[in-house]
DNA sequence: GTGTTTGCAAACAATTTGCAGAATT
DNA sequence: AATTCTGCAAATTGTTTGCAAACAC
């Protein structure tokens, strides 16, 4: 299974590596059809699922039922806001202790850890604090 | 919005009670047709959101796109298996330190954490080592 | 030329929803 | 009697897949 070029794959890491915002999969199609008008849906799917799989990229399940993709593979935490569903990096250092503590309490093997944070956004905390 | 008595929610939150493996919307949906043969799928998913909503139990989003549900409400990690999809508790301590640093060093309001390890559980990695 | 990738549309899986009738208070 | 809840089926949402044509090597 070569893998070979294809300037799809292209226009989606490059797209990507200019977002911190960690895009869902429909968000990156919007965006890589400013410069392809007409990529599919399909293919962006099939990429991003390709370069997660091969760790060029890092597929994110956060909770709200909808895949968001990091260009930033290395372990870091994330916060997911409740109301509006941004997904934000945490300046908080990574505590692979914890993996390791996990190693140690279980019988099958542990290869890594997914942590988020939830809650409500400084933009939301500020606009919609009467509910 | 006044809560009435259904004998298929207490159904449901009695076969949850039995369950320490966290079960989907659709195992919960087998295991409460034993007693209830024409309850619907639904239903079994209307109950579980409103029992999630009102924190009598605890919706799991694991990041396998499948949610789980968890009787026990209390703050804890869960390990899941890439292999064969199951969903444990691990018996390491809740480090609820961890969502107070993250707390100060974000500008919003951080609710919660949710940590999973992944991994291979035991029965997986003895059975199926030769990949 | 062989094999991978694409675009399109159809298929899929998990979950939600609209509605008329049944159950609860 | 008023209102919530149920069963059913259809609708929605996010994602995957089959296929013939296009592209890369």
């Amino acid at each position: 299974m070569n893998l070979k070029h294809s300037r799809q794959r292209d226009s989606i890491k490059e797209f990507l590596a200019t977002r911190k915002d960690h895009p869902t999969a429909d968000v990156v199609y919007m965006g890589v059809r400013q410069s392809f008008p007409n990529i599919s849906l399909g293919t962006v799917y099939r990429n991003l699922t390709l370069l997660a799989d091969i760790g060029e990229i890092m597929r994110l399940r956060v909770g709200d039922g909808v895949d968001h993709f990091d260009y930033d593979t290395s372990p870091h935490y994330h916060f997911v806001c409740s109301q509006c569903g941004c997904v934000e990096d945490l300046k908080l250092p990574f505590n692979a202790g914890l993996t390791e503590e996990a190693k140690e309490c279980f019988s099958g093997e542990i290869e890594g850890q997914m942590t988020y944070f939830y809650g409500c956004c400084a933009d939301c905390t500020g606009e919609q604090m009467p509910v």
